[in-house]
DNA sequence: TTGTGTTTTATTGCCTCC
DNA sequence: GGAGGCAATAAAACACAA
């Protein structure tokens, strides 16, 4: 490890953002050495609750978020709970919370200049600034995995209930198509007797299982209903178009993908609306528009493609290339 | 009150970038 | 080689049921 120094000057060695701070927290796991503290300190304190130094809470406060603690948990009782439970840590205060969420929504990362900023106005150590981010930036990948997990459950579900639709209509307009071969033949057979000399038909040759089947195989493969498409083809139809909906609805446009320059034929499909990527995990799925899957191809299997790109780490990580490969599965 | 599960704060080690 | 990011983890703080 590059010798990090944890003494919340050490990631900043600023001074504590303004505020005097000369406390650091001491953990069962701090090295000795971290555990003391920088210079200008008469106390040998060690560990604060908000990291905060005695010498700020006598002095009073330089923020507004200290005013607010001063009057809420003023008096001698606090500075004894300080002094005598010096390895404590302490939440940070509802208001401090609330400002950093703000600073996070505006921009999950943080440049030093910001974090110095907002340490000030905190009265917080640069370096408890950062790691309130960075842990929130880990919070937020957990939710956005959860909320990836949904959308493809919900996906699936969606491919499989269409799936079995299409099945029982398969079924439906088999058993339609034999009906109406049995008639057929019924009617050429009734014909055949009245004219013997004719020239035979088709369906003198073929049983109506075998005529059903092939008009059956003829539609599917001519206009393919419904689902997924295989990668490659362009078919789609409007027949469906109703009946899935509010999938991706619920999403904000952020889930509508980020595009992966390596691979071309995906990137068609992407740019042509036809796929979209989750935010976090990178799942490739197909985009539902107006309430329909616009790709299928083929009726019994779908096809759910996988992207290995991690956004999160789009802007430092060149290692990820090799995982850029889309790839995927089918189901059926 | 206490046991237990969850959340938050912080550290450690590894990795990448410059 | 230092800085900073992330994953994994520890541990304190907190919530809550029994």
């Amino acid at each position: 490890m590059a010798a990090r120094s944890y003494l919340y000057g050490g990631d900043s060695a600023v001074g504590g953002g303004g505020s005097g701070f000369n406390s650091v927290m001491l953990t069962n796991k701090s090295k000795p050495l971290d555990s003391f503290f920088v210079s200008g300190s008469s106390h040998a304190f060690v560990g604060s609750r908000s990291m905060v130094s005695f010498e700020d809470k006598r002095k009073g406060p330089s923020s507004p978020f200290f005013r607010t603690f001063d009057q809420e948990e003023n008096g001698d009782d606090e500075y004894d709970e300080y002094f005598h439970n010096p390895e404590k840590k302490r939440r940070l205060k509802a208001d401090q919370v609330q400002f950093l969420e703000k600073s996070f929504e505006t921009e999950n990362k943080l440049e030093p200049e910001r974090k110095i900023q907002l340490a000030k106005e905190l009265g917080l150590q640069p370096r408890q600034i950062a790691i309130w981010f960075q842990n929130r930036r880990a919070r937020w990948k957990t939710k956005q995995l959860e909320k990836d997990y949904d959308v493809l459950l919900e996906s699936y579900n969606q491919l499989k209930a269409n799936y079995e639709n299409l099945l029982q209509e398969k079924e439906k307009l088999k058993s339609e198509v034999l009906d109406l071969s049995d008639k057929l033949v019924l009617q050429e057979t009734e014909k055949g007797s009245s004219d013997s000399s004719s020239t035979k038909s088709p369906s003198e040759s073929l049983q109506p299982e075998q005529i059903a089947d092939y008009v059956i195989d003829e539609d599917v493969s001519k206009t393919s209903n419904v689902g997924v498409k295989t990668v490659g083809s362009e078919s789609s139809s409007p027949r469906y178009a109703d009946r899935t909906q509010s999938l991706l609805e619920h999403g904000d446009s952020s889930y509508l993908f980020e595009q992966d320059q390596s691979d071309e034929s995906l990137d068609e499909e992407v740019n042509l609306g036809k796929m979209f990527v989750t935010p976090v995990s990178g799942y490739m799925l197909p985009k539902i528009e107006n309430g329909a899957y616009p790709e299928l191809d083929g009726v019994n299997s779908c096809y759910l493609g996988f992207h290995g790109h991690d956004h999160d780490h789009d802007h430092d990580h060149d290692h990820d290339h090799n995982e850029d490969q889309p790839f995927g599965f089918w189901f059926n």
